[in-house]
DNA sequence: TTCATTTCTTAACTTAAGTGAACGAATTAT
DNA sequence: ATAATTCGTTCACTTAAGTTAAGAAATGAA
């Protein structure tokens, strides 16, 4: 279990047995319940998290209603904005499933950064490569209409589609869950003829 | 004119006089006129950019339309996704206005960041922290209606509701250059009564 | 197992964005 | 200075998303 944090570590730099020994005793590793609330919008948060294997989603309530905005799924990192701000969070983070996680915090990473350089060239690394990929989703939301963000989604992520309830992935799409389900009886009325 | 780059970059990390004069020998201030290219859609590249002084932006053509999805104004930096995923770019980038800029390539960097481990510290908080301004940027994007987008960049930039042209707004928005316009009458009808 | 709640779908109606076209205004090129 | 584009607005029409409501299906709790 522990081999996918790491295994997904050496595709970026190649740690020495110190470096490796190091994260392992720092003991980040945490098993939690579909359900759970990792995060309240409200609370101030030092923690980061990685998924080895589940999936935890990210929301906001705007005028009692939730908008989901991300999912996280296995091998996916995720630093909540207000870790960075360090200010009160915005949003909710909860398990969709049960989940298998890392949550390392701030103050330990500054720790390990500083004994450990190569540590900090992985975070540059991974926070540079998340923020082009990110780019271009967000790039690829804005140049593209409901119908098309679900097909490309079908396309990318055929698994989110099955693993997440219809009236998340209705607003992960920007989007209500009766025009999601609208749209998916257009498109299938579309694929008949 | 140097002054704001190391203005800015004081407000992360304290440089020595090695490590300015290790920047400032670099040689990356650049002069560009209005209308040119910086980059081309199907090119490879290593360059970043820093905006000290004017405009670009960056934009796709899709079906021989363009879509413009981001602006860099005063202070802003960008890392084009090819830089990162080393494959051609999938979009332009282009000033808008006479503009005084930084061009740094990633070889650069990969030099700098080995001999001051102070500036690869720099380079990862920038990217960490424009990787949260961004996450919270799609999720506003997401989760409004374009007449709430356009409202809402009222109020956080409203210098570019001067700078730039209508129909690459309304890219920007999310929507045609006719709807922007429709939306702006209908919120002058609203302010009336 | 049953009851309650949540989720998904469908439908009718409203609202707003997309489309194609036209026209004046502004900008750019010659 | 003049001609040629490009840009912004308006309009009529089309298409799709928002809204409200109702009912069926699935899920979870007692």
């Amino acid at each position: 279990m522990k081999s996918i944090l790491f295994d997904f570590i050496s595709k970026y730099v190649s740690l020495t047995e110190d470096e490796t020994n190091a994260i392992v005793s720092l003991d980040i590793f945490r098993s939690v319940k579909k359900g759970t609330t990792l995060l309240e919008a409200g609370q101030k948060s030092k923690d980061s998290y990685f998924v080895i294997k589940g999936c935890i989603r990210t929301y906001y309530v705007l005028d009692g209603e939730e908008k989901t905005t991300a999912f996280y799924t296995e091998m996916e990192a995720l630093t909540p904005p207000c870790v960075i701000s360090k200010t009160p969070s915005e949003y909710y983070i909860s398990c969709l499933e049960d989940t298998i996680l890392t949550v390392s915090n701030s103050d330990m990473e500054v720790e390990i950064n500083s004994k450990f350089p190569k540590f900090e060239t992985l975070c540059r690394i991974l926070s540079e490569e998340l923020l082009a990929k990110q780019r271009i989703d967000f790039d690829e939301f804005k140049t593209s209409s409901p119908e098309q963000r679900y097909l490309n989604l079908l396309q990318k992520r055929p698994d989110l589609i099955q693993r997440v309830p219809q009236h998340q992935l209705a607003s992960y799409l920007g989007i209500k869950p009766q025009s999601l389900s609208r749209l998916r009886s257009r498109i299938l009325e579309k694929g008949k003829e």
